[in-house]
DNA sequence: AACCTAAATAAGAATCATTTGCGTTTGTAA
DNA sequence: TTACAAACGCAAATGATTCTTATTTAGGTT
């Protein structure tokens, strides 16, 4: 479990050169968040963070995770409908969402940018900051 | 404008096949989402339908324009946060969204299918309906 | 070790998009 | 013209998220 407390490295090393506190809370949510398996919900993570801080409120959960994307710790998936998930992995990938479950299933692809590239025109000026391939449709186990 | 007219015929025979009332609200309704811009979203609609028929109410706008999707004369955007955004765009397309003013932009391209498929074995034997790569970033405008 | 201050918190009210329940109305097909 | 499911309007309900405010606290500074 190394991984993990290079985790809580990067939280304490980001905590110093952002000027934020390291609180109890944040470090419950942090570590629940490593713990969690990906595209965990506000909630999920509220409802496990409160079994060891039970005066904890939804608030700061939402507070915190908002703030960890701002830093770089998390991202969030841009899916619409029910709630905002997040996610630990920070690698470029993609996802695919089962319309049947709700289960999100990453995928990974090489050639997604070149194809952007040869498109780029169509855009102008503009500036790509992040790209997420958005499947929908099955899954295995709803098939 | 054979193209307004070739919708309506469309909306005429979706009702009849799927036993759906041709109600005016659902023929105002329409006709304004054919002369809308891409990318409406329900209050949008809901505002302009209520010049031509006052007592309209959004709940109904909010039935229609999902039952629209179900039938296949919309899409919607797969985006989270503010409210759902609805296509009348039916042909394949991707967007662009920009963070700082949210406005999106169609992006076309021609070989995702190609990437996408060299990648298939990692979903299993998941059935993809739909892909929509979703980018992100800052328009030319915002620049 | 006490002290200061900006950051963070809890709790609950507020917001906003969307959905739902229900009694009434209305297309449409016989 | 009657019948009945579909659709409607309205208002209440829901659910995720944000905001407000008074209070607490982490962490650097005397």
């Amino acid at each position: 479990m190394t991984e993990n407390k290079d985790n809580l490295e990067k939280l304490i090393g980001l905590s110093k050169e952002k000027g934020l506190k390291l609180t109890p809370q944040r470090m419950v949510i942090f570590r629940i968040l490593s713990e969690s398996k990906q595209h965990v919900t506000v909630d999920q993570v509220y409802k496990r963070a409160r079994v060891e801080y039970p005066m904890l409120s939804p608030a700061t959960v939402y507070r915190n995770m908002e703030q960890m994307v701002e830093t770089g710790l998390l991202t969030h998936l841009e899916l619409s409908g029910a709630s905002m998930r997040y996610d630990t992995n920070l690698d470029e990938h993609h996802h695919f969402v089962c319309s049947k479950c709700g289960m999100v299933t990453d995928v990974y692809l090489d050639n997604i940018k070149y194809s952007l590239d040869e498109s780029r025109s169509a855009l102008g000026k503009a500036q790509i900051n992040s790209l997420d391939l958005h499947l929908q449709g099955t899954c295995g186990e709803c098939l």
